[in-house]
DNA sequence: CACACTTACGATATTCGTAAGGATT
DNA sequence: AATCCTTACGAATATCGTAAGTGTG
């Protein structure tokens, strides 16, 4: 026979107001009904709490001794579930997001200040990152969730595609390359480039179609930045490529943009998770918030 | 609705096996009850400590942070009954006794050896200080029990007598007043005194006695072990007057007693506690084998 | 006689185990 | 086919409240 949270309510309440009566109703129990309960706990732990005079109630030296323990126990015992409570109504967290560059400046902040608002106590910390990183950081736990392109093939993520994106061609004004309406990959090949870092996947892409078309870029010069990339292309030292949503995020003075097509490839971004592990509370809200969002702006896959 | 303690349990096995099947054998219980355990618990802190893919279970973010808190929580709550039970089961516990110097070496010791046997964990400690020190240490609650005269009329005390004693002269071998059975009390008037100190019960008892005789005694000196009077008398520097008791726990030789009548008087030797407060399951044990000491070495009152 | 705790007993609620169902490896 | 979790349902257990009992001030 074990005793019970109930009981130890039952007892520090008795032991606080040294009678029955008093406590009965604290507790919201009726006289006998404590009285077992009492009785009962004294029996699991082997003696008498209290000394009984038919009338009046008082501690045993062991209750006495107890009654302490018993309090600590009961606030313990209250304050884990508050915090385990809190953690489920989200009014404590911590969330860690791993995000692509063009991700983390262009559909992230709104959602963080919509979930922020409604979420103040959730403590939230964004990476802006390259794709494999974002991966990296995801598989090993250090993200909570990524945002990126689809992995590589991989056992322990998954992906869930949200927005889809494509390439554009931006030049300066008036280059030869705006008399059509879009560009062909091949096309690029006859104009100084402008690249972006060669680890990131914009640029993976790029070398990759372009060793499809079998044409070799004339790279001016790489650079991590997506607005560097702008500005040097608006001083006319070349051309470049960047993801639509991407481009949208930079200054467009002095910079015109043309699709890319043959082939047209389809970017697809989307959220990278873990597979085996689930999300927490918290972090659960915060992508049904981000799917919402993805889908009310029609970019869907 | 609330959290058990066995939902707790339930949580940890499951957590620590991540299978029910596993968990529902160490936890005693049906796998279906243990199911129902767990989704209660879910219900009751608000959210899935555990993912569910109809065949695996595994811990989400939540559960994972929750696993070392509920450890925690049991192992609290374990610890703080063991500890309550070992109070009461007398495995661990600690006894302080005040006792007049005649008792604590006299009855007790061999008492305080038959309860360290019996119950080799309890804690004792025995101050052996004169009456009204006695009474005042249990009154303040600095000593569990006494042993005592009597103490003057005490709303807060309580005596309960043990064994009675008589006052016996002691006197050098070959002393005039050996040539009677028995001595009256203001007999001791003619011959000088070795007294005990003022405070003591015995030496006030004496006082009040040769007070009521109309006899001043003729003091020699006051000293505070009673051995030091036996041996003053040895010597032959006067007569004494001691408990009989006490009488035999000193060297006798070159000394002789005689019982002291007109009055006789009864001396009358017992246990003082505090009225209202009960004593522990020790103390208590201790006290019951005290009474039957007393009443089997028949010195009942 | 009033008050405070205990005991008795029928009612309610919770928990349990067996049996059946559904999904995955 | 075997294993694992869930749902369904009747049974056992525990707890509760009302009412009656007991001893004190």
């Amino acid at each position: 026979m074990n005793p019970s949270i109930k009981q130890l309510k039952a007892f520090v309440a008795v032991a606080r107001s040294r009678s029955l009566a008093e406590a009965s109703e604290r507790v919201h129990l009726s006289q006998p009904a404590l009285s077992i309960a009492i009785r009962k706990l004294e029996e699991t732990v082997g003696g008498p709490l209290f000394a009984r005079t038919t009338r009046q109630l008082s501690l045993t030296p062991e209750g006495e001794a107890f009654l302490p323990v018993a309090l600590r126990l009961l606030n313990d015992w209250e304050e884990a579930f508050a915090d385990l409570n809190e953690l489920f109504s989200k009014q404590r967290g911590k969330i860690t997001l791993a995000a692509l560059p063009t991700l983390a400046a262009g559909l992230l902040p709104g959602i963080i200040a919509d979930f922020r608002e409604r979420y103040p106590r959730i403590n939230l910390s964004l990476h802006d990152v390259l794709a494999d990183e974002v991966n990296q950081q995801v598989r090993e736990g250090r993200a909570d969730l990524g945002f990126s392109v689809p992995p590589l093939a991989s056992e322990d993520l998954v992906f869930e595609p949200l927005v889809v994106d494509r390439y554009v061609m931006i030049c300066p004004l008036e280059h030869p390359m705006l008399g059509q309406p879009s560009v062909r990959w091949e096309q690029l090949a006859g104009f100084p480039f402008i690249g972006l870092n060669r680890l990131s996947s914009v640029r993976q892409d790029i070398d990759r179609i372009m060793e499809e078309v079998g044409q070799p870029l004339d790279i001016l010069c790489d650079v991590n930045q997506i607005a560097t990339v702008g500005r040097m292309v608006a001083a006319g030292l070349g051309i470049g490529v960047l993801p639509s949503l991407s481009f949208r995020q930079i200054a467009t003075d002095g910079i015109e943009q043309r699709p890319l097509v043959a082939p047209t490839i389809r970017r697809e971004l989307g959220i990278v998770m873990r597979r085996r592990d689930p999300l927490s509370a918290a972090t659960s809200a915060l992508k049904a918030m981000i799917r919402e969002t993805a889908n009310r702006s029609c970019h869907g896959p």
